[in-house]
Formats: structure tokens, sequence, C-alpha cells
DNA sequence: CGTAGATACCTTGATAGTCAAGGTATCGTC
DNA sequence: GACGATACCTTGACTATCAAGGTATCTACG
């Protein structure tokens, strides 16, 4: 419905590195489950998706495998690295800092804002 | 703190609207407010202000008028139109939405998510 | 047999928004 | 008279997203 999902910007590549903490994923895989798990909330388009992994891929964050999906094809399969873990931790406080000030602006009536330890 | 907001990508705008809610502002003060409400969580520069005010009157969300700021200086002040408004309902929901999917995946332990009505 | 749809990958070009870094001008203060 | 705060504005580079294309394999259906 969002017309243009400018709002991802910067929070894919979080998302991406979550998704892989429940361990390894190929991308169409990620895409799907990201997809499912907010119910369409989140729609990942591929010239997103897969150019945002091959980012990670080069800064160390996440390593790649060949290998066959669930279904038998050949897929690419991605694991997080240490450095991914770490910079998993740093983004999601990164991201819950910004959406509390964001909410408290936005949305001051709701109680839902997170608070920093 | 967070390097370079790329997450701001989209909700600058809105951001904006939300504070002429309160009232005509100039740019200046819209900024200083957001900061200082947030304390300093949003940081918001004058390279990325000024454009999206200008956006903003172009699509006709915002009217402008030259007049005096509180220490008397010259000033541009910017008031919500009636299709302001409307936009900013609509842009606070897609944020809610948006938050609300991103929160349930990157910060599932805390019951900080927004329900849509 | 062939064709359609789902799976799974990849690339290109356009677009748009942010940022850093500059700049102007006024006012008050030390 | 020099500095810092107020208040505006512009430019160029960057970066991530998206739309729209493409390849290949497998299954299912008629």
């Amino acid at each position: 419905m969002a017309s243009s999902n400018e709002l991802l910007h910067g929070t894919l590549e979080t998302l991406i590195l979550k998704t892989l903490q429940g361990g390894s994923r190929h991308g169409y895989s990620i895409a799907r489950w990201l997809e499912d798990e907010t119910s369409d909330g989140l729609q990942i388009e591929e010239g997103s998706l897969y150019p945002a992994l091959y980012r990670m891929e080069r800064r160390g964050w996440i390593e790649a495998e060949w290998g066959k999906s669930e279904l038998g094809r050949k897929a690419k399969f991605y694991r997080l690295t240490a450095e991914g873990k770490s910079q998993l931790a740093r983004q999601t406080n990164e991201w819950a800092a910004f959406a509390a000030a964001v909410s408290k602006i936005l949305l001051p009536s709701t109680g839902l804002i997170a608070e920093k330890a």
C-alpha cells in the first residue's frame, strides 16, 4: 500500500542480518520469511535484496555458499559472520533509538516507546 | 551518534508536517524543536531540511510567509495546508505500520508494537 | 509435448533523498 | 572588531531503493 518504500532505507540490511540470526538462508527465502513474518507488512524487492546481500558480503558481515534449497534447486546460502553479529547488535540499537525518537514525535499518544537502558 | 542517518529517509517530511501541526514555525525553529523534543535523538541537517521544505511547498502541503522570528530576525514561516494535514495523517499511519513491522522482526522481545485499528 | 507458474538467481538505469561543505547576512556581546 | 548564534540558501557526491528486464530449473496440467 505504501506507494514506494523509501522508509526501508537503511533498515533492509538490519532486517536481513536479523533473519540470518535464525540460521542460514538463501536470498529468496530471506525475502519470503520477512514478508510472511510481517503478513506482507514488509515487501522485499529483489532489486533491493540482492544488491544488499552483495554489499554485506563485501563488508564481511555475511558469508555465502552454494547449496540446494528445500525444493532441490540450486541456491546461495548466507550466514552471519562474527562481524555481522556485532553489526546486527549495533544497528538494532540504532533503530530502536531512532524509532523511539520518531515515535515520540509522531505518536505521542500511544505508549509504545522503547526506553534505552 | 548514528553515523549517517539514512534512517531518516522518507521520515523527515512527516516529522516536519507534525511539527507544524503545533502551529506556524520557520525552518530553523523546526529543526531546533525536533532536536530539543528528542533530546538530540534526531539531528536535522540544514542541507536536508530546506530542500524538504521546498518540496513540500511545491506539492502544496505547506505554505510559506516571510515574517520576523522571536529574536526579531527575518524568517520564513511555514504552516500546514489542508492537503498537508491529510498527508500528515496518511504518512503517520504508514510509519506506524512500518515501525510495527520492523519492530516485530528486530525487537520481538519488547512489547512495544502498535496495532492497527 | 508444451506451456505456464513457481522457484531462484542476477543486472541495468532512473530516481530521489540525504549529507558535507560551502556561502550570505544580521544581531549581540566581549 | 571579532566571534558565535541566528536564519537562510546552494552545490556536488553519494547511496539505496525501485521498476523492469533477463536466465534457468522444476512441477503440474492439459
